[in-house]
DNA sequence: AAATCTAATGCAGTTTAGTTGCAATAACAA
DNA sequence: TTGTTATTGCAACTAAACTGCATTAGATTT
């Protein structure tokens, strides 16, 4: 059902997304607001932006879960779909303005789509 | 430095993916070896066998590692790139047999490539 | 065939991301 | 201001994956 009070937390959260355009990984964003408020209290706000369809999610290299601005999407409708690229030098993550070719399907059918790339970002590579 | 000694245990499990052709979670291995192995002793020769070229793996939906076959690979070079889709229905993950399309991608340089689908497969959807 | 070397294994313990149950708290509407 | 209940904090839990170390068993040499 998603958000649907204002707190604090998820005030604060929001806030930080606003301003940074990357995607942060839930373990970076546990770290950064631990002395606002709880791990829990960040997963939990987490899955509910993703589920109002603000921030989506994806999985990292190591299997953790990142997380990043929406646009265009809501609750109803995921529709912002796009490749995503974490830097190993600096181990930043990006979301690629995008579209991504999907292969032959055959008859299968699709309902998720993750394209997931590694390697050096623009700055790291100049 | 790979596989040096074939013992029981490394026979067993290159016998196993001899047969199958789709892709099993290390989990899935565990469970299935549990009598015959430790579970580190799982991870460990998969890992050995993802080092000499033998097997290749990728992270899955929910962070679990996935194991397939390599077509054509070795130690020195892992060329056996190529898109991967989990049924939502059947649990079963593909590896399919297609190239994959990279996008534009400016200043950046690439390391590695992950393509993860998830949908209905085609057994699944008929 | 026996002795030797050491890669590989089993086991128990550890790490860490993520989840769950529940009592306390704080949005928010009445 | 009060009442309702969504949200939070906390502690305990789960599960995948990893580590250290003593033991075992491939492979090689004699
Ligand atoms: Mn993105
Ligand atoms: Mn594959
Ligand atoms: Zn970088
Ligand atoms: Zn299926």
């Amino acid at each position: 059902m998603g958000i649907v009070r204002k707190t604090k937390s998820v005030k604060e959260i929001l806030a930080f997304f606003s301003t940074k355009n990357e995607a942060k990984s839930a373990v970076q964003l546990i770290e950064f607001f631990k002395d606002k408020m709880n791990r829990t209290t960040v997963y939990r706000i987490l899955d509910r932006l993703v589920e109002e369809g603000i921030l989506h999610s994806f999985n990292g290299k190591e299997g953790l879960k990142w997380y990043a601005k929406c646009q265009g999407c809501s609750s109803e409708h995921h529709s912002d779909v796009h490749p995503h690229f974490q830097c190993t030098d600096c181990d930043k993550v990006e979301c690629l303005p995008t579209n991504i070719a999907l292969p032959n399907l055959n008859n299968r059918s699709i309902d998720s789509v993750d394209f997931f790339l590694t390697g050096k970002c623009a700055t790291c590579n100049s």
